[in-house]
DNA sequence: ATGGCCTGATCTTCAGGA
Protein backbone atom coordinates (compact mmCIF):
# COMPACT_ATOMS: atom_id res chain seq x y z
CA UNK A 1 0.00 0.00 0.00
CA UNK A 2 1.50 3.90 -0.76
CA UNK A 3 0.35 6.30 1.54
CA UNK A 4 1.34 9.93 1.17
CA UNK A 5 0.62 13.30 2.61
CA UNK A 6 0.30 16.58 0.76
CA UNK A 7 0.02 20.11 1.61
CA UNK A 8 -1.72 21.11 -0.82
CA UNK A 9 -2.20 24.94 -0.45
CA UNK A 10 -5.50 24.73 -1.88
CA UNK A 11 -7.55 22.04 -3.26
CA UNK A 12 -9.02 23.95 -6.08
CA UNK A 13 -5.39 25.46 -7.51
CA UNK A 14 -4.40 22.11 -7.05
CA UNK A 15 -6.33 20.01 -9.12
CA UNK A 16 -5.38 19.68 -12.15
CA UNK A 17 -1.59 18.59 -10.59
CA UNK A 18 -3.27 16.58 -8.13
CA UNK A 19 -5.96 14.05 -9.93
CA UNK A 20 -2.43 13.78 -12.83
CA UNK A 21 0.03 12.76 -9.66
CA UNK A 22 -2.60 10.57 -8.02
CA UNK A 23 -2.44 8.84 -11.36
CA UNK A 24 1.17 9.08 -11.87
CA UNK A 25 2.28 8.10 -8.55
CA UNK A 26 -0.41 5.12 -7.90
CA UNK A 27 -0.88 6.10 -4.44
CA UNK A 28 -3.81 4.38 -2.59
CA UNK A 29 -4.18 6.76 0.35
CA UNK A 30 -3.39 10.69 0.26
CA UNK A 31 -4.05 12.86 3.43
CA UNK A 32 -4.54 16.30 2.55
CA UNK A 33 -4.04 19.43 4.48
CA UNK A 34 -4.57 23.31 3.40
CA UNK A 35 -7.47 22.51 1.58
CA UNK A 36 -8.78 26.41 1.99
CA UNK A 37 -12.19 24.99 0.79
CA UNK A 38 -15.79 24.09 2.70
CA UNK A 39 -16.57 20.38 2.86
CA UNK A 40 -19.55 20.99 0.72
CA UNK A 41 -17.14 22.42 -2.14
CA UNK A 42 -14.61 19.99 -2.15
CA UNK A 43 -14.10 18.23 -5.63
CA UNK A 44 -15.50 14.81 -4.20
CA UNK A 45 -16.88 14.06 -7.86
CA UNK A 46 -13.39 14.34 -9.52
CA UNK A 47 -11.69 12.26 -7.23
CA UNK A 48 -14.72 9.36 -6.98
CA UNK A 49 -13.91 9.31 -11.26
CA UNK A 50 -10.10 8.80 -10.39
CA UNK A 51 -11.88 5.69 -7.85
CA UNK A 52 -11.22 7.53 -4.95
CA UNK A 53 -13.27 7.72 -1.93
CA UNK A 54 -13.11 11.54 0.22
CA UNK A 55 -13.21 12.35 3.68
CA UNK A 56 -12.91 16.11 4.54
CA UNK A 57 -13.25 18.31 7.24
CA UNK A 58 -13.13 21.81 5.91
CA UNK A 59 -14.90 25.52 6.23
CA UNK A 60 -13.35 27.99 3.61
CA UNK A 61 -10.81 29.84 3.04
CA UNK A 62 -8.58 28.56 5.84
CA UNK A 63 -7.01 25.42 6.98
CA UNK A 64 -9.07 22.00 5.74
CA UNK A 65 -8.04 18.84 5.96
CA UNK A 66 -8.96 15.20 4.24
CA UNK A 67 -8.25 11.89 3.31
CA UNK A 68 -8.56 10.20 0.04
CA UNK A 69 -8.72 6.58 -0.59
CA UNK A 70 -8.98 3.86 -3.28
CA UNK A 71 -8.85 0.90 -0.52
CA UNK A 72 -11.82 1.53 1.51
CA UNK A 73 -12.77 4.48 3.59
CA UNK A 74 -14.24 4.06 7.23
CA UNK A 75 -15.08 5.37 10.65
CA UNK A 76 -14.00 8.84 9.63
CA UNK A 77 -13.62 11.19 12.81
CA UNK A 78 -13.50 14.47 12.09
CA UNK A 79 -11.57 17.15 14.38
CA UNK A 80 -9.85 16.25 17.65
CA UNK A 81 -11.83 15.43 20.73
CA UNK A 82 -10.43 18.31 23.30
CA UNK A 83 -9.36 20.43 20.90
CA UNK A 84 -8.44 24.17 21.94
CA UNK A 85 -10.43 26.94 19.96
CA UNK A 86 -8.66 29.99 18.06
CA UNK A 87 -10.30 33.17 18.57
CA UNK A 88 -13.38 31.30 19.40
CA UNK A 89 -13.29 29.07 16.50
CA UNK A 90 -12.93 25.34 16.53
CA UNK A 91 -10.75 25.22 13.12
CA UNK A 92 -10.35 22.26 10.65
CA UNK A 93 -7.25 20.97 11.49
CA UNK A 94 -7.38 17.04 11.91
CA UNK A 95 -9.63 14.56 10.09
CA UNK A 96 -9.31 10.40 11.26
CA UNK A 97 -10.50 7.67 8.66
CA UNK A 98 -9.50 3.91 8.32
CA UNK A 99 -8.33 3.07 4.82
CA UNK A 100 -7.42 -0.96 3.79
CA UNK A 101 -6.74 -1.62 7.49
CA UNK A 102 -4.66 0.93 8.36
CA UNK A 103 -6.27 4.23 10.62
CA UNK A 104 -4.51 7.42 9.61
CA UNK A 105 -5.03 11.06 10.94
CA UNK A 106 -4.51 14.12 8.56
CA UNK A 107 -3.39 17.64 10.66
CA UNK A 108 -2.51 20.87 9.72
CA UNK A 109 -0.84 21.81 13.31
CA UNK A 110 -1.51 25.63 13.57
CA UNK A 111 1.47 27.74 12.35
CA UNK A 112 2.56 30.08 15.61
CA UNK A 113 3.39 33.02 13.86
CA UNK A 114 5.50 34.66 16.48
CA UNK A 115 6.46 33.04 19.81
CA UNK A 116 4.62 35.92 21.40
CA UNK A 117 2.01 35.32 19.39
CA UNK A 118 -1.27 33.68 21.09
CA UNK A 119 -1.01 31.43 18.09
CA UNK A 120 1.84 30.21 19.03
CA UNK A 121 0.82 29.38 22.22
CA UNK A 122 -2.49 27.81 20.59
CA UNK A 123 -0.18 25.66 18.54
CA UNK A 124 1.54 24.08 21.79
CA UNK A 125 -2.22 23.19 23.00
CA UNK A 126 -3.41 21.82 20.02
CA UNK A 127 -0.09 19.30 19.79
CA UNK A 128 -0.78 18.11 23.32
CA UNK A 129 -4.54 17.35 22.32
CA UNK A 130 -3.34 16.02 19.48
CA UNK A 131 -1.00 13.66 21.65
CA UNK A 132 -4.17 12.65 23.88
CA UNK A 133 -6.51 12.11 20.90
CA UNK A 134 -3.78 9.85 19.12
CA UNK A 135 -2.52 8.44 22.72
CA UNK A 136 -4.90 5.28 22.32
CA UNK A 137 -4.26 4.50 18.78
CA UNK A 138 -0.43 4.89 19.27
CA UNK A 139 -0.25 1.90 21.41
CA UNK A 140 -2.62 -0.16 19.99
CA UNK A 141 -1.60 -3.16 17.80
CA UNK A 142 -3.18 -1.85 14.32
CA UNK A 143 -1.44 0.28 12.28
CA UNK A 144 -1.73 3.78 12.81
CA UNK A 145 0.05 6.50 11.45
CA UNK A 146 -0.76 10.80 12.38
CA UNK A 147 0.39 12.28 8.93
CA UNK A 148 0.49 15.62 8.19
CA UNK A 149 1.79 19.42 8.12
CA UNK A 150 3.63 19.77 12.09
CA UNK A 151 4.86 23.28 10.97
CA UNK A 152 7.33 21.75 13.51
CA UNK A 153 11.14 20.96 12.07
CA UNK A 154 12.17 18.47 14.49
CA UNK A 155 16.03 18.44 14.52
CA UNK A 156 18.30 21.67 13.52
CA UNK A 157 19.29 19.69 10.52
CA UNK A 158 15.96 20.18 9.12
CA UNK A 159 16.20 23.42 8.08
CA UNK A 160 18.35 25.12 5.37
CA UNK A 161 20.40 26.93 8.24
CA UNK A 162 19.37 27.09 11.59
CA UNK A 163 21.19 30.69 12.07
CA UNK A 164 18.32 32.25 10.16
CA UNK A 165 15.84 30.66 12.58
CA UNK A 166 17.19 32.48 15.63
CA UNK A 167 13.81 33.33 17.68
CA UNK A 168 11.85 32.05 15.23
CA UNK A 169 8.84 29.22 15.80
CA UNK A 170 8.98 25.68 14.04
CA UNK A 171 12.29 24.91 15.96
CA UNK A 172 11.93 26.46 19.13
CA UNK A 173 12.71 23.85 22.38
CA UNK A 174 8.69 23.68 23.12
CA UNK A 175 7.39 23.19 19.72
CA UNK A 176 9.78 20.18 19.32
CA UNK A 177 9.28 18.99 22.83
CA UNK A 178 5.23 19.43 21.85
CA UNK A 179 6.36 16.59 19.03
CA UNK A 180 8.81 14.62 21.06
CA UNK A 181 5.45 13.89 23.55
CA UNK A 182 3.38 12.95 20.60
CA UNK A 183 5.99 10.16 20.08
CA UNK A 184 6.51 9.37 23.14
CA UNK A 185 2.53 7.91 22.74
CA UNK A 186 4.31 5.34 20.63
CA UNK A 187 5.05 6.81 17.41
CA UNK A 188 8.02 6.72 15.54
CA UNK A 189 9.25 9.74 12.99
CA UNK A 190 9.36 7.92 9.27
CA UNK A 191 11.85 10.01 8.02
CA UNK A 192 11.94 9.51 3.97
CA UNK A 193 14.37 10.00 1.79
CA UNK A 194 15.37 12.81 -0.26
CA UNK A 195 15.56 12.16 -4.36
CA UNK A 196 18.27 14.88 -4.40
CA UNK A 197 20.57 16.54 -2.04
CA UNK A 198 20.85 15.42 1.17
CA UNK A 199 18.03 16.23 3.41
CA UNK A 200 14.42 15.05 2.87
CA UNK A 201 13.24 18.69 3.40
CA UNK A 202 9.24 18.61 2.47
CA UNK A 203 8.86 22.70 2.15
CA UNK A 204 10.26 25.29 0.03
CA UNK A 205 9.12 29.51 0.16
CA UNK A 206 7.99 30.11 -2.74
CA UNK A 207 9.67 33.65 -2.42
CA UNK A 208 13.91 34.30 -2.97
CA UNK A 209 14.23 31.48 -5.47
CA UNK A 210 13.18 29.07 -2.02
CA UNK A 211 13.48 25.88 -4.21
CA UNK A 212 16.10 26.60 -6.56
CA UNK A 213 18.36 27.25 -3.58
CA UNK A 214 17.34 23.85 -1.81
CA UNK A 215 16.17 26.18 1.09
CA UNK A 216 13.62 24.40 2.51
CA UNK A 217 12.50 22.28 5.68
CA UNK A 218 11.49 18.94 6.84
CA UNK A 219 8.26 19.92 8.44
CA UNK A 220 5.81 17.14 6.81
CA UNK A 221 6.21 14.48 8.94
CA UNK A 222 4.63 10.62 8.91
CA UNK A 223 4.64 9.34 12.58
CA UNK A 224 3.23 5.62 12.49
CA UNK A 225 3.15 3.36 15.61
CA UNK A 226 5.27 0.02 16.22
CA UNK A 227 3.28 -1.59 13.49
CA UNK A 228 2.75 0.89 10.46
CA UNK A 229 6.67 1.45 11.57
CA UNK A 230 7.88 -1.68 10.98
CA UNK A 231 5.69 -2.46 7.75
CA UNK A 232 7.28 0.49 6.40
CA UNK A 233 9.65 -0.36 2.84
CA UNK A 234 10.46 2.99 1.84
CA UNK A 235 9.84 6.48 2.07
CA UNK A 236 10.77 9.50 0.18
CA UNK A 237 9.64 13.55 -0.82
CA UNK A 238 8.69 13.59 -4.39
CA UNK A 239 10.74 17.23 -5.04
CA UNK A 240 9.35 17.03 -8.38
CA UNK A 241 6.26 17.78 -7.67
CA UNK A 242 7.57 20.97 -6.32
CA UNK A 243 8.70 22.23 -9.83
CA UNK A 244 7.24 24.10 -12.26
CA UNK A 245 3.87 26.43 -12.51
CA UNK A 246 1.39 25.85 -10.03
CA UNK A 247 3.06 23.89 -7.72
CA UNK A 248 2.26 24.15 -3.64
CA UNK A 249 5.23 25.47 -1.65
CA UNK A 250 4.81 21.57 0.25
CA UNK A 251 6.20 17.90 -1.89
CA UNK A 252 4.16 15.01 -1.07
CA UNK A 253 5.69 12.48 1.10
CA UNK A 254 5.12 8.88 0.27
CA UNK A 255 5.35 5.92 1.88
CA UNK A 256 5.21 2.13 1.02
CA UNK A 257 3.62 0.08 3.35
CA UNK A 258 3.76 -4.01 3.10
CA UNK A 259 0.54 -4.01 4.12
C1' DA B 1 15.96 22.30 -15.59
C1' DT B 2 13.90 24.20 -10.61
C1' DG B 3 13.88 30.54 -11.32
C1' DG B 4 13.18 36.84 -7.71
C1' DC B 5 5.34 34.53 -3.94
C1' DC B 6 0.79 32.45 -3.86
C1' DT B 7 -4.22 32.00 -2.60
C1' DG B 8 -8.95 33.38 -1.74
C1' DA B 9 -11.88 36.94 -0.27
C1' DT B 10 -13.29 41.63 3.04
C1' DC B 11 -11.73 41.37 -4.28
C1' DT B 12 -7.42 46.42 -7.22
C1' DT B 13 -5.64 45.49 -1.27
C1' DC B 14 -5.17 42.36 2.44
C1' DA B 15 -4.47 38.41 5.81
C1' DG B 16 -2.02 34.37 6.28
C1' DG B 17 1.44 31.34 5.22
C1' DA B 18 6.42 29.59 7.84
Amino acid sequence: MRIATWNVNSITARLPRLLAWLESSGTDVLCLQELKCSTESFPAEALRELGYESAVHGTGRWNGVGVVSRVGLEDVVRGLPDGPLYEGVDEPRAVAATCGGVRVRSVYVPNGREREHPHYAYKLSWLAALAEASREEAAADPPFAVLGDFNVAPWDEDVWDIAAFDGATHVSEPERAAVEDLLGTGLHDVVPRPLKYDHPFTYWDYRQLGFPKNRGMRIDLVLGNDTFHSAVKDAYVDREERKGKGASDHAPVVVDLDH
